[in-house]
DNA sequence: TTGAAAGCGCTAACAA
DNA sequence: TTGTTAGCGCTTTCAA
């Protein structure tokens, strides 16, 4: 996963990693190369005897360059293992763009997808990325920090909750900043999305428990505050409905994505006289929680209780046994997100507004919380 | 906790976060700036009446400017907002300074304050920070990236476990990269480090539990491929031999920082005829699997049971209890690792090795695992 | 204490 | 298809 300074040669995929590559590199003859000091460009061009800019072309991936010309320049760039300077490159092509990717709460492994996924799709359009975060700023806080915000950057990059904060968006979206919110599941009319399709992903979580023999089926919802906990909800519902289940409303608990709310939620469905066979928690944290709950009442997961997350953090295999959940791709997903603000803010100088809905595949992870309900 | 672009005007503590200022910018008559286009240092210049060279000096926090100029411009930096563009910093500045951060098995948590420490420092010094992951390479594969990697990038950040792997480190080091370890024990003769005491910290962990009247603790290593595994298991053997326990090998355990090794470890420890009062786990995930064992057998952590861990990692309070622990400030040892890197590189101009070893202060977190052991 | 000149490495726009 | 020119925004060096 090469977050920054790789080549791009011609058309290869952002998604795929290129193999390791051998140093081929014999005689360090060539071009006398001070200490420490970075190939350049220049170089690159004396050894494959073109000029710089056909270089470039060739490490863009341009298509007007000779084949025999692209194969000389490549050899001479593998030769001297040369990188291009992010830095030179975002000076000169990304005219002054610089985007920001702001957030609150960071959830530990949540967070760190989101910076590996941003960072790459920086690197890879050579874009200047701000990360901040306005922790605690409240919400006036937010909005003085939003309407500065705007006046730093062409761009910004929310994910949840920020991405749903009414304020925070009218002050950007009013300054003409092009927002992109993060797995939000409100497909505003104002800023664009990059989500995953959280109704269907809660259903087919859902339709598989229901699959396994389960119809007591306990649900621990997600934080109020945000749009995805309800779309969540809703395909749960849906799944039910159906497969001709009676929906129970007892058998539903309000969380708040913490660990914490899990185990409050959790506590309460399995008290009941009839307690669900199963249990899905809107993210994983609470979904670990239910399975800590589970174990102290001296239940075993899944032998007498299934147990299944959303989201596949790092939470989902910390856990003993580890979680069927649904992954979404959130790194994938920062990526995206930066292809689609650079659009938009392109698209903003010949005054289009752009706003699209970006939604990406998620899945289905299979691990050993989930079994058929106890007979009995 | 901006990381990146914010500029630093004179003594700004690193920590603070300015307040965000209004826009005063009344006409936009002086500089005609075209849409989206970021202000520049020649606007600021421009509006404070002084040469781009001076405004550039006010801002690095350059000694030679009067006091009387350097508040006009600074006056002009906060009206317009004002901020650097890094890439262009980055381009004049460090002359083609990149470094690199390595790691492998990203453990969610740890990695994002990785990451961010790493960001901010490579921000903060207008450095170019390539960040990749050499996971699943072989030791082979290693060595080959490494080789690569030397001609690209003039130092290299490794946090545990690359920073042990021997191959990796000869290679670079003998390219003649300077490489600093991150959260590793062994201070090494050849790279520097940055990283807590952990024997001291352990030392200290092992202390609190048995001022806390603990004298049957338990002890789960971590990894044996990392240095401070050990330094951790010596600094809670000195403890007990401070306070005259007899160390008894049955109640140390071999774990490898993950989830499932701390289950394990747990079942044998508290399976024990007489089983401990207390466990230190060498990490908070391994220390979570302790309260989990603990909670399937029907003990109460921390009536029945205390329990500690290691690093203050999310882990640690997505648990509950939440866990009393050893904090390692890990962002800002990854920040400070960017400075030592750097000066390390600037020596290396003048043909002076430098390795440092440089221990940052780690802290006791008293949270809600630990109490006393039960009578009887 | 301040300013002017000269790039850092790269790419957009244009020309050949 | 390829090369040339002219910067991107900042800092270094040197001169005033």
């Amino acid at each position: 996963m090469p977050i920054a300074a790789k080549i791009r040669p011609s058309g290869e995929l952002p998604g795929r990693r290129p193999a390791p590559e051998e140093a081929a590199l014999g005689t360090t003859s060539k071009p006398a190369r001070r200490k420490g000091r970075a190939i350049t460009i220049h170089e690159v061009a004396a050894l494959a005897q073109v000029s710089p800019m056909t270089v470039s072309r060739v490490i863009n991936g341009n298509a007007n360059v000779r084949e025999a010309t692209r194969e000389k320049v490549m050899r001479a760039v593998e030769q001297l293992g040369y990188t291009p300077n992010l830095a030179a490159r975002s000076l000169a092509a990304a005219q002054g763009t610089r985007i920001a990717l702001i957030y609150t709460n960071p959830s530990g492994a949540y967070l760190s997808e989101f910076l590996v996924g941003a960072l790459r799709g920086a690197a890879r359009t050579a874009t200047q990325l701000v990360v901040d975060t306005w922790d605690g700023l409240g919400a006036d806080g937010e909005r003085a920090a939003a309407r500065a915000l705007a006046k730093n950057v062409s761009g910004v990059i929310l994910p949840p909750p920020l991405c749903e904060s009414r304020g925070v968006i009218a002050e950007l979206t009013s300054a003409g900043v092009p927002v992109v919110a993060l797995a939000s599941a409100r497909s505003s009319e104002e800023i664009s999305n990059v989500r995953i399709d959280d109704f269907r992903a809660a259903r087919e979580m859902t339709a598989y428990l229901i699959a396994h023999g389960h119809t007591r089926i306990g649900f621990i919802k997600g934080h109020p505050n945000q749009t995805a906990s309800a779309r969540r909800h809703e395909g749960f519902q849906a799944a039910l409905q159906e497969a001709g289940i009676a929906p129970d409303p007892g058998l539903v608990q309000q969380g708040y994505f913490t660990y914490r709310s899990g185990l409050e939620a959790a506590e309460k469905l399995l008290s009941r006289r009839k307690p669900p066979t199963a249990i899905f928690a809107s993210n994983d944290d609470m979904a670990a929680a239910v399975i800590s709950v589970a174990h102290r009442r001296g239940l075993d997961v899944p032998r007498d209780l299934s147990v299944v997350g959303y989201d596949d953090t790092s939470a989902a295999t910390t856990v003993w046994p580890e979680l069927t959940t649904i992954r979404q791709p959130i790194a994938a997903m920062a990526d995206s997100a930066v292809d689609i603000l650079l659009r938009s803010i392109r698209r903003k100088d010949r005054d289009i507004h752009m706003v699209v809905d970006h939604v990406v595949a998620h899945e289905l992870v299979e691990r050993a919380s989930v079994a058929a309900p106890p007979k009995d």
